[in-house]
DNA sequence: TCCTCGAAGTCTACGGTGTATAATACACTG
DNA sequence: CAGTGTATTATACACCGTAGACTTCGAGGA
């Protein structure tokens, strides 16, 4: 359910970039099927998108969608096509600002879009969506970073090491709410309900010493087992630094 | 394939700390079945990693295999587990040496580890795997990291921030391996095959001036459509040279 | 208006998955 | 050597994606 492997490439650009017209017969199109699932996986998740279920929201049966989506693989593409489409229409770049403004909002925008749409952190990144939406979105970011002094090397390397640390930290937050028993409210309560069974198991207590010390600071600061969302303010926070320094220009504050 | 759900964290907790024991009647343990799973993932990845596949590997019955390793979500626990036990056993952290290269040595064994293993690419991070090979990697790691100037919680966030980063440039790393077709090379083949279809389709190619840009230097500078790598070794740069701001030592080097 | 014909939609079926359940056979303890 | 409990087995179920054959519909020409 994560490779993105078996999708027949040329059917999937067909399917991406032509105007998805609404089938007389049925009533959907590539367009409604791909809203429809995106919907579905954001409510319930990934696996819960399976041909069958889908028909059914749309009210059609499993085989029907196939002249649609292609397939799972290639909707799925289709899928992250789509969310990578409107990633900055809640969130937009500023215009004519400073560089550290627009890295941020790049930050934001996909972290933002991750929270949204927790199940594209299950997706591989890696290869491109050769469709419309990433492209916008690629070529969006990738003007944000242009002229501020780094070569086009360097904006790539830097634009999808920055996008790697968010979707990371994002899975991160995302598996640690996934882990949460239903009903509980906050991450400690599934690492309270474990540790007892662990420390048992463990034994003898003196084997982990400063992972048990980081780990009890974390809980009594932050309130929660592990933090993503702090690691992700702090590594986009470095990753800002990092890039000043290439610059040359003077840092912002004092890192504190 | 990617989710990390429904596993009985208790279940799983007694099979990643008991030691053991060789069943007598088929011959297989936790730790064998283990072993042959990971083997397994390594050499067809994780998706071959069935119930009756390995069942069959290890010439017993898919049912079998249950008391050994509780069902399938825990089966991966035991993996992940095993992994990380051995992550800096090819890897390992300089004693006593500079910070950087700590951190570099960190960095670098976690990518090696997502290269000799990429199916835990596939794998949510976040939820730590409450086993002895993970708890002593994560023991290392903060290890390497305590005492050279940053609080436990700084520590923490900077040390998911980096290991986010490198999970997240390995798996793109493996997805552009992935979608090279059987007997191709070079990751330039599966671009080119595309790129044809794609350039029709798109129609106006002054709608993306600048990623065509950027991808026409990174194509001409690296012979690749993408460069993962490179953004990896880039990321752990930027995060050093943003870690030594923080610490306000003098920043080695200049960048380039 | 009717007819034809190609495409869209449907039905059935296949091989695969994880694993619940119940029956069996074995290894260890007394 | 008998008893007991658990590892192991055989069977079965519900689900998955989708190939292939069949049916039905909508549009264009006479």
């Amino acid at each position: 359910m994560a490779k993105r492997t078996g999708v027949d490439e040329f059917k999937l650009i067909g399917l991406l970039w032509r105007d998805s017209p609404v089938s007389p017969r049925s009533g959907i199109s590539t367009q409604s099927v791909t809203t429809l699932a995106v919907d579905l996986a954001d409510r319930e998740g990934l696996d819960a998108v399976t041909i069958r279920r889908l028909a059914e929201e749309a009210g059609v049966t499993a085989m029907a969608l196939y002249p649609h989506i292609g397939g799972r693989a290639e909707l799925v593409e289709l899928m992250l096509d789509h969310v990578a489409g409107v990633t900055y229409e809640t969130v937009t770049i500023p215009e004519g600002a400073d560089w550290r403004e627009c890295v941020t909002a790049i930050a934001e925008a996909n972290w933002a879009s991750c929270q949204a749409h927790p199940w594209i952190t299950d997706l591989a990144t890696g290869r491109p969506v050769p469709g419309p939406g990433a492209s916008t979105k690629y070529e969006t970011e990738l003007r944000a970073l242009d002229g501020i002094g780094l070569t086009d090397i360097e904006m790539e390397h830097t634009l999808t090491a920055l996008l790697s640390l968010v979707q990371g930290t994002a899975r991160a937050t995302r598996a640690a709410q996934d882990s949460r028993l239903p009903g509980e409210d906050h991450d400690t309560d599934w690492w309270s309900n474990i540790e007892p069974a662990l420390t048992t198991a463990i034994g003898d207590q003196t084997r982990f010493p400063t992972a048990s010390r980081v780990s009890r600071t974390l809980g009594e600061q932050t309130g929660k087992a592990n933090d993503p969302e702090g690691a992700y303010r702090r590594g986009v926070g470095l990753i800002l630094d990092g890039i000043a320094k290439r610059l040359g220009t003077p840092t912002s504050g004092n890192g504190r």
